[in-house]
DNA sequence: TTCATATGTATACAAGTGTATACTTATTTC
DNA sequence: GAAATAAGTATACACTTGTATACATATGAA
């Protein structure tokens, strides 16, 4: 039965696609300047020159790379739900995604660990404020929306540099619950924005307090 | 006058220090991986392995810088002081040092770039647990402290990231009054904790609220 | 002066980089 | 079946990387 469609170990299609995966498996891990032509092929059983027949050149192949993982479904998105709520999910699939076990395959730790790479963080940073950004932006409204929305890029972009790259201790082993505790309330600030605490009553939130 | 000390053309805590600070601004610009060690010695007007000499390997170099940047005084270190001044202290600072015509030497930064690289991203994740984090870490009281601090770490980190190194339009050319506005609250949440807010009036912040 | 030591350089090497050129082999078309 | 073309590989090149070895020169003490 469908002996039409036999084994085909030739295949176009099937091969870019494998090509495709293992570069960004191995850009995730590694960064653009990190992750080597010959180890992306061989990710692929492929060898290395079949990567630049396909995509023209690493930095091509990047490109690709970054505009697929970009154009992802982002964890962000999700209008129409109360600021709460919607701070609450987005805390919680950000704890959940750079969490231990997790599939390190968001598309943001690659961008992370190709920016120090000057043609890589220009490919990332027009790939970022041609997707993400625009859903981003999209979901929240009052004044400084690019602004705000950029800063909750960041606070992302930083907890996945503290938790997965540099690996501070202190949110990779923290227990995911406060995590998001502590999550919540910063994202919500900035979906909200709405009335900025002025000055709040004075005397009343001093730390420590040890003043000489 | 002071005939005794000459010109000394070979002056070897001189050139100890003219490569450290070369390999700084090197290590900055590029991160570790980015910045080879021609590059390094060219900058301080010497030899390739003269910095193998003093430093041992690029490696031993690198820790050396890392530790010299963490132990400079922090941005944030600043005890004793209402948590909403102590907020906006912050946020001015990062601001302003992030900015354009600001020197790029902060130490951050370095780690930022280097994060990629596994060697890098230990020795950097040692320095700030040891430098960093401990000023932080006493600067706030409260729960979960060293989960704040680390937080606060990846605000800062993810703010330099969108700015610096991805260069988000929206952070670059934003008024630093605006971002300052936006990121005091933040960073106040951190120190604060406080009062986290459980639930906030419902139908109070809503978003767009175009649900269909 | 003379020699030991500190300071610095030149050369070379083995490994790795991205990619261009030339070649092989499978699949399809006539 | 034979020719054309799609799919894939092998080899090589020019370059960069970090660093080991061997050499050169300045400084300071005897």
């Amino acid at each position: 039965m469908a002996s039409q469609a036999p084994v085909r170990r030739r295949n176009a299609e099937a091969t870019r696609a494998a090509i495709l995966a293992s570069a960004r498996a191995c850009f995730t891990r590694a960064g653009y300047d990190g992750a080597g032509v010959r180890e992306i092929a061989a990710g692929a059983g492929v060898s290395a020159m079949l990567v630049n027949r396909y995509f023209g050149s690493k930095e091509k192949l990047f490109a690709e790379v970054c505009a697929d993982t970009m154009a992802a479904p982002m964890i962000l998105a999700d209008d129409n739900l109360a600021a709460d709520d919607m701070a609450l999910h987005m805390a919680k699939a950000l704890v959940d995604i750079t969490g231990k076990g997790a599939t390190p395959m968001d598309g943001f730790l690659i961008l992370l660990h190709s920016a120090s790479s000057k043609t890589a963080a220009k490919i990332g940073r027009a790939e970022i404020e041609k997707h993400h950004f625009k859903t981003l932006a999209g979901a929240i409204d009052g004044e400084l929306v690019p602004q705000r929305a950029a800063l909750m890029l960041g606070l992302v972009a930083g907890f996945q540099v503290m938790r997965q790259m540099i690996g501070l201790s202190s949110l990779t082993k923290a227990k995911p619950a406060d995590l998001v505790k502590l999550l919540t309330p910063l994202i919500r600030q900035l979906i909200v924005v709405g009335e900025l605490p002025k000055k709040a009553a004075p005397g009343k939130t001093k730390t420590k307090g040890k003043k000489p």
